[in-house]
Formats: C-alpha cells, sequence, structure tokens
DNA sequence: GCGACAG
DNA sequence: ATCTTGTCGC
C-alpha cells in the first residue's frame, strides 16, 4: 500500500505574514488573526504560537479585543504601550482607545483552514457507516507523542485477546500546530507513515483504532475518519475527552456505555471504564457505533484504554526517553 | 457574563 | 500533547 500525498500548509508561516501585514500606527486582533486564518476557533492558538515563536514580529501591534495588551514572553505590557505610542496610537490604562480607531482586518490572505475544513467536508461525504468485519482477528492501535518539533508515530498490532503481536516507530518533524478540529492535519502524516511501515514489515490489521476521533468532530471527520477514508480501511477513534456533542454520564456504571448525541444524530458513545475515567468511542470509517462499541469493550481490561491503544501510548512514552 | 473544542 | 510543583492514595 503506497503512502498517500497528504499535504499541510505552513500556518504558522502565514501566522507570521498576517502579522507583518499589520501597518504601523494600527493594531489588529488574536481573533482577526484566526479569522484571516480561516477560523476563528484557531484564536487560541494564534496567541500561544505568537507567544513563543514571535519575538521578532511586531507583536505590540496585536492586542485583545477588548484593546488591552496582549500577553507574550517577550515583553513587558508596559513596553508595548509605549511602542504603540510612538507610533501613534492612543493607549490609556493598558488599552488602545478607542480600538475602532486603530483596528486592521484587511488581511491579504487565502484563509488556509477554511480549504482544509473544505477538504474535511469532502472527506466526510465518503465515510461509509456499517457493522464492522466480524472475523476480525488483528486490532492495530495508533498513538504519537512529541520531542519538541519533533513527532513520534507507534503502530501496535495486537491479537483479538489484546496481546500485542508487533510495532513500528516513525518519527517526523511536525509544523502544523494542535488546533481543535484539525488534528489530523498535525498527527496524520505520522499515522500514514508508520501504518505504512507496519506493512512492509508484513504487519497488517482488520481495524484501526485511532486515538481521536471517528464521526465525532463538527464536520463528522475526526481523525479516525479521515485515516479510514483515505485507506478505505476500517478504522475506530477512541478519545479521552469529548470534543463535541451531549451525553448524559450521571451514574454510569463500569463497563457502561451511552450514545453521544451530536445535532440529532447519535454520533458515538461514552463508555465509562476503570475507575472514574470515561472514554468516547466513535467509527472511523466502515464502522457503526455499535461494532465500535463492541470491539472496544472486547479489548478493555484494567487500564482506561484499550490494549492496542494502551500500548501504543506506552511505547510511544517510553520512546521519548532515548531519542 | 459567556464559553468551556480530540491530541 | 508537554511542562511541572505540590498533593493524595495505595
Amino acid at each position: 500500500m503506497e503512502a498517500q500525498k497528504f499535504e499541510v500548509p505552513d500556518v504558522g508561516a502565514l501566522l507570521r505574514d498576517l502579522v507583518k501585514q499589520v501597518p504601523r500606527g494600527r493594531v489588529t486582533t488574536y481573533k482577526a488573526l484566526a479569522e484571516a486564518l480561516g477560523d476563528p476557533a484557531a484564536v487560541r492558538f494564534v496567541a500561544s504560537w505568537l507567544a513563543s515563536h514571535g519575538e521578532d514580529l511586531p507583536l505590540h501591534r496585536v492586542v485583545h479585543a477588548s484593546g488591552a495588551m496582549g500577553k507574550g514572553e517577550f515583553v513587558e505590557p508596559e513596553e508595548l504601550a509605549e511602542r504603540l505610542r510612538r507610533e501613534g496610537v492612543k493607549v490609556e490604562g493598558l488599552r488602545v482607545t478607542p480600538l475602532i480607531r486603530y483596528f486592521f482586518a484587511e488581511f491579504e490572505t487565502e484563509r488556509p483552514l477554511a480549504r482544509l475544513r473544505r477538504e474535511q467536508e469532502e472527506v466526510a461525504c465518503r465515510v461509509r457507516l456499517q457493522p464492522l468485519p466480524k472475523d476480525a482477528d488483528r486490532v492495530a492501535g495508533l498513538d504519537a507523542a512529541y520531542l519538541d518539533s519533533e513527532g513520534i508515530g507507534i503502530c501496535v498490532v495486537c491479537d483479538r485477546g489484546g496481546e500485542p503481536i508487533d510495532y513500528v516507530e516513525v518519527r517526523h518533524r511536525i509544523t502544523f500546530p494542535y488546533i481543535p478540529t484539525y488534528l489530523s492535519y498535525r498527527e496524520l502524516p505520522l499515522f500514514l507513515t508508520a501504518i505504512e511501515e507496519a506493512e512492509k514489515k508484513g504487519l497488517s490489521a482488520d481495524v484501526i483504532l485511532v486515538d481521536g476521533n471517528g464521526i465525532l468532530h463538527p464536520r463528522r471527520v475526526g481523525i479516525a475518519t479521515h485515516l479510514g477514508v483515505l485507506l478505505e480501511r476500517p478504522t475506530v477513534g477512541v478519545a479521552k475527552k469529548l470534543l463535541c456533542g451531549e451525553v448524559n454520564t450521571e451514574g454510569m456504571a463500569i463497563g457502561e456505555w451511552r450514545p453521544v448525541v451530536l445535532e440529532g444524530e447519535t454520533v458515538g458513545a461514552a463508555m465509562r471504564t476503570g475507575r472514574n475515567r470515561t472514554i468516547f468511542i466513535s467509527p472511523g470509517h466502515l464502522a457503526d457505533v455499535r461494532s465500535a462499541v463492541d470491539l472496544v469493550a472486547s479489548l478493555l481490561r484494567e487500564n482506561v484504554l484499550p490494549e492496542p491503544l494502551r500500548w501504543a501510548h506506552e511505547l510511544a512514552t517510553e520512546s521519548r526517553t532515548r531519542p
């Protein structure tokens, strides 16, 4: 099986370009930058990325939506205010006043996140929900860990009893940041090569478990779904936190599960595993909620995660200790 | 007061 | 996810 070509934009570089577009004497906001990238929900990425990668940028021209000075690791707010004043911007009490008078948002941009969203919607159109193969006797688990900007991808293949058979490890430079609902663009390249390497080694699985969501996603295309559709293979997503949708987890017994509903549709299940931990299971591709839940339940032991994912996580974390 | 977004 | 001090429980 050939690795799929999977292009991801350099959003960090694009964000730099956007900040450089803000003229002297004008200010923009974190939210306006996120919108210029194509998704206002990326505002936290914008703030955190600028705080750690924006040392050489004119960050005094990026303020909160309230007009308040931004917060970075490089410059004190008083100094930011001083820099703005020198450019003719009025700052009172560490706030640009009135913001509207100096506000800039006329960015030259191709809105990269909006393009990725359209791509996700196209992938979502190709999802097929159906029961998992009944004769599945090998289940893979995919997980990632990070060492600075290097990503570590693990693909473990387990037998039907959850016993690991073998695994592969791959490493990639990762540039795409974590932005909620765009996880695929960060981790899928890692997973695609891990699976390719596994197949080269003669390691294959009937179903692939992924650390993340399947159709339990605002556009019904979480990382497990994206992977499944690209490879045309059965996948199931397992997440440790709820991304979206609604579910009542009150008084759940261990092993019990309840549907996660999104816009009136059941897109997954919340299941209580050991202790007080709840996991969120959703079909990726060529799976449905019922069979995904059954498969995960059959691979659950004492751990929070089903065995293939528990092993993948353990191996990925362990790999970080030996660079 | 609003919102709370997988890894 | 990672970083990381202090705190709780087995």
